[in-house]
DNA sequence: CATAATCTCCGATGGAGAACCGGAGTATAC
DNA sequence: GTATACTCCGGTTCTCCATCGGAGATTATG
């Protein structure tokens, strides 16, 4: 997500930027954050660009990106978003099943409509407030 | 939860039920529901009689049990519901917590908007449902 | 074309938490 | 006082996350 956000930043300029820099200007792992982006580029969220002067870049506009898309990317390499209903399924599990999905559906509608863009722009408000405290 | 559900049709009954049965009749293992309900007892959910004729029942009615209130005692033993804040805290990172914890909210507005009653009262009607088949 | 820079794939490690089992102790109805 | 339960404590296994290291593939550039 914040190596995304950092993406984002980078989206107007069209040469990708590189693992280490993003790992350094946030303070991931590089080794980790690699495997991360690998993940995101194999869901085609992403592009690299392979051998020298390579690196990431969005594969879309931030404002076509939502957070729900990212989520369901990274937990999704194995376990499927959507908990399988149980395997033996008496009424009381199938009932607590479905008040889970409720509430799952409720937190992905929030991240369904929150962009990057969203995201990136909240981050220059925060970034105004802190500015108000210096004038 | 499944266990939480069974002491709820038996709570007008003045007995407490044993961890034996609710285990054998939601086919959980008996070992570990023991130590699911000692959270909740600990958290004052539920009550339990030492001894023989012993077991659990619930501390208050069910319609004053919301699902929130559960979720939080048996994830609250040791980490709080609430992720602190992250340690490094540049401004990215708080953006991210922020819209995840908006997400977490949307997900805890809907748990905390049922009850234990709520969740039985589904389960009824899922078995009314079920009759339809047959008659 | 050689080379350095960079992504790509694969395997290994350590820690945390969930799910689970077993034993020794304690309280209580009968 | 004894059988029936809960209670406490420790241990095992399993999975997932975070992390690192190495060998290989790809490409801009001189």
């Amino acid at each position: 997500m914040l190596a995304l956000l950092t993406l984002v930043d980078h989206y107007h300029q069209g040469d990708p930027l590189q693992i280490r820099q993003i790992a350094a200007q946030q303070h991931i792992p590089d080794r980790y954050l690699e495997q991360l982006l690998a993940t995101l580029r194999r869901s085609g969220l992403v592009c690299s660009q392979r051998g020298a002067r390579g690196g990431y870049s969005l594969a879309r506009e931030p404002w076509k990106i939502t957070l729900l898309e990212i989520i369901r990317c990274i937990e999704g390499r194995e376990s499927q978003g959507q908990t399988p209903p149980p395997a033996s399924l008496t009424i009381e599990r199938a009932v607590v099943h479905e008040i889970w999905q409720e509430a799952d559906q409720a937190a992905n509608h929030v991240l369904e409509n929150c962009t990057l863009q969203d995201l990136c722009d909240r981050k220059a408000a925060q970034q105004q407030i802190g500015l108000m405290y210096y004038i």
